[in-house]
DNA sequence: TATATAGTTAGAATAATGTCTAAATATCTA
DNA sequence: TAGATATTTAGACATTATTCTAACTATATA
């Protein structure tokens, strides 16, 4: 179970929003995310910082690259937060925060 | 269609967030509302307006009182963006922002 | 080992957010 | 109309976020 807050504050942002959904199409490293961007590296590098303390992504080194892919089990739990609110009761969720 | 991104970063905060789930048990006044909070009234009617704006709330007068309620339909507008990441394809999302 | 490449960390500037008190608006009732 | 109640608006202040440049770390390769 994710800390809400942590989740919707990483959502928050429109930018991260992007860097999310750049990742659906697989796993890329954050020179290639940040060339999606018109921002510097660092900022971006910043944005990934939080999306992992989310745990809405995941990262692994390979040589000089960092790879960074989604985590979609979080994108579950959260989905499930919004079920509660509309009555449709998913598997295994509880209150939440 | 909902603005996503005043949607998320309404729901990006706790005390927003625990105001909606309060208005799944219905209509409920700004005074009501403020009630359950250890915050002032102007605080709380802030946060009612960042709600509101997102669509998230309706409002309207009674008398003395301004009652709020949820507007269920933009949470499934959400959770229609959520399930794109999940490649499930509800009926009628498109990109989005 | 030295140099280049990829990425992060540190620190600062600026903008945005959340909270408060005080004042204003709207409605009700005597 | 005057006063009470419910709520919002305005303005100030502190905290948090976003972004940048400069410096640092880690890996690869000549």
């Amino acid at each position: 179970m994710p800390l809400y807050n942590e989740t919707f504050k990483a959502l928050s942002d429109k930018t991260r929003r992007q860097i999310l959904r750049d990742l659906r199409s697989g796993e890329m490293s954050a020179g290639e995310i940040a060339d999606h961007f018109d921002m510097t590296k660092p900022s971006i590098s910043h944005h990934l910082s939080i999306l992992k303390q989310a745990d809405l992504i995941s990262d692994r080194r390979q040589g000089q690259n960092i790879m960074y892919s989604l985590n979609t089990s979080v994108f579950e739990d959260v989905m499930g937060w919004f079920m509660e609110f509309l009555g449709k009761a998913p598997n295994d969720i509880t209150k939440g925060e």
